[in-house]
DNA sequence: CTTTCAGTTGAATGCTTGTTCAACTGATAA
DNA sequence: TTATCAGTTGAACAAGCATTCAACTGAAAG
């Protein structure tokens, strides 16, 4: 394992270094598996809803007003962070309640507020 | 203050909890902030740029071979997390080493990793 | 001075993504 | 059964972004 990869436009410098990173450098599907995680938190309408849902479960109609944007923009986007396993919902009649899907979600994210206000 | 914003396509449903939350809500900036900070993770090569340099500082040259890319497209990323104040450098001759620019970048980092393995 | 090579930069390219629009589903009320 | 309304969906569009390419900068070696 650990072949040197094609695509380069240079040899190496510090071989040693390069090789011992290579070694302790995990899979790539864990990268891309973090990259994805991250993702759902960058973008300033998820983490509203976030930040919303994280206060009082809300329907989606209640977010729209909220938020100010369609339901159509809402329901998009919840939809990535119920894929996400991010909210979780519960249908009553017309009306479908979403909140967040457990504590973990939330400290995450009231982690990242706590780093932002540095 | 908290006026009810214009570009909505429905009526408030629950309007006591709108309101309430609407008032807990921080200023539409922090979320910008905030998202743009997870940005920065939210690509698998500037996480594999992240971890190699929490390995090891590196030159972009290292960087390039041991993530099979380009010294291009290494350098371009390592300009957004310079700007983002991720990564610092430091110029020896002709080489550039990048190390992570402190501790608390570190951290935030091998938190996430901890985080996908569950 | 000239060459070499690590690194940067900007334009071009193609892929991704957030929002809108319009059409649709399905539960409730009339 | 019909109308209404919360919510969903998929196509379309524009904006954003990661990578490549080619040209460039600047330090060191010859």
């Amino acid at each position: 394992m650990a072949e040197r990869e094609p695509i380069c436009d240079c040899e190496t410098i510090h071989e040693a270094v390069v090789a011992r990173v290579r070694e302790s450098m995990p899979p790539a599907q864990d990268f891309a598996d973090l990259a994805a995680f991250y993702k759902m938190f960058s973008d300033p309408t998820r983490l509203r809803i976030l930040r919303a849902l994280n206060c009082n479960a809300m329907c989606v109609c209640d977010l729209a007003v909220l938020l100010g944007m369609t339901k159509s923009a809402i329901s998009h986007q919840l939809k990535e962070l119920r894929l996400a396993n991010s909210v979780k919902y519960k249908r009553e009649g017309k009306i479908v309640t979403y909140s967040l899907s457990d504590d973990h979600i939330k400290d995450i994210f009231e982690k990242g507020f706590e780093h932002i206000h540095e």
